[in-house]
DNA sequence: ACAATAATATGAGATATCTCATATTTTGGG
DNA sequence: CCCAAAATATGAGATATCTCATATTATTGT
């Protein structure tokens, strides 16, 4: 096992290329995307610390891989399949975790999909905001955003000026500051089902 | 491990209540509901023979139940869970299995939710329709298609309709009988990434 | 066999979202 | 420090999709 390093904006998996290794992510963020046909890049998930990156190939022997490109830098651990792989598959505590890891991991992905059909834009960004504001400072790159709620950049601005225009947010130079955030959270609540 | 049968349109597991039972679908479909606060009904997905149930209740301490409806008669395994939870939890060709389905469950969902976000209903639709024909014969239901593809009737029977003028389809009565799946699979074909 | 309920069907107007065109500002690399 | 590329901004018109209203036909329980 080797601790690897990336810098920002590398790729660590090239979309289509089989990876020769599991990745444990020690430290830092990354995204995953895949590409269309039509040329359409899609924007699937992040990955955060203590996420695996690879564990869908260790598991199909088909599987199309994704590319993912980190967003920091990243610090993970790095296991070599070739060696390790029928002695992963047979670890216990190993398998108990990566079934943890894929069984939220799945459960997320239901959520936004259901979500994504059921609800417009100003509920999802508003949950958006909440999820990624740091305190009261909102200061994600706009283009990610879109990507990640799969919306174009000129209705997300729309609808993000509306939330400037109501004071649900102010903006201040590169940053945006949340004001009212008792009305986004209204907004959010909304994607929340009956459990909360 | 006791057999069990369902009669269709029967709850196997109520939304939020708990079960005490890991299942396994020997024959028969079902579907998987979740409700929001505002009353929006949501399927999420189909359950097939060979897929599990209550996995997640098994894997997560926490986490907030989905709904269970069979839609045909259903023959399934189940296993209680307060006996068999730790034993299944410590043997290795479970975990493998159950690996393996969530990985296809979270990549399914993950596409799934790349696509509602990136492509108009005409393509899902023509993909659904062909995922879903019995030879070349469409017959599933409105209102449930409606549903997992997360769209109005009344949009769904629009882009079904032009399906029909342009020749793709015909009505046939109850059913629908597909006429150009040349053109069905280009639209659908859209949908797919670059590894196809 | 009948009434109630669910499913199918259609129209019209409202809203959400996209595409394209274009301008300004910020940022990274040499 | 300068340039090219990326990110941010804004307008206008097109399209996808939703909501509501209202019929007509199946299906189901009794």
């Amino acid at each position: 096992m080797e601790v690897r390093e990336y810098k920002r904006d590398e790729w660590i998996i090239r979309e289509g290329m089989r990876p020769d290794y599991l990745y444990y992510v020690i430290e830092g963020k990354a995204k995953i995307y895949v590409t269309y046909q039509n040329g359409k890049v899609s924007l699937i998930n992040f990955i955060n610390a203590h996420d695996y990156i690879g564990e869908m190939e260790l598991l199909n022997e088909v599987y199309y891989t994704k590319g993912v490109q980190t967003s920091t830098k990243i610090i993970c651990f790095a296991i070599p399949l070739h060696h390790y792989r029928t002695r992963l598959l047979e670890d216990t505590t190993f398998l108990r975790e990566l079934t943890k890891f894929l069984s939220m991991k799945a459960t997320k992905m239901a959520e936004k999909y259901s979500q994504s059909l059921s609800f417009p834009l100003e509920n999802r960004l508003a949950d958006f905001i909440l999820q990624t504001a740091d305190g009261e400072i909102y200061k994600e790159k706009h283009v990610t955003v879109c990507d990640f709620l799969g919306v174009s950049y000129r209705h997300f601005l729309h609808v993000l000026v509306q939330f400037c225009d109501k004071g649900y947010l102010l903006k201040e130079g590169r940053h945006y500051c949340i004001r009212q955030s008792d009305a986004l959270h209204r907004l959010a609540d909304v994607l929340k089902n009956e459990s909360f």
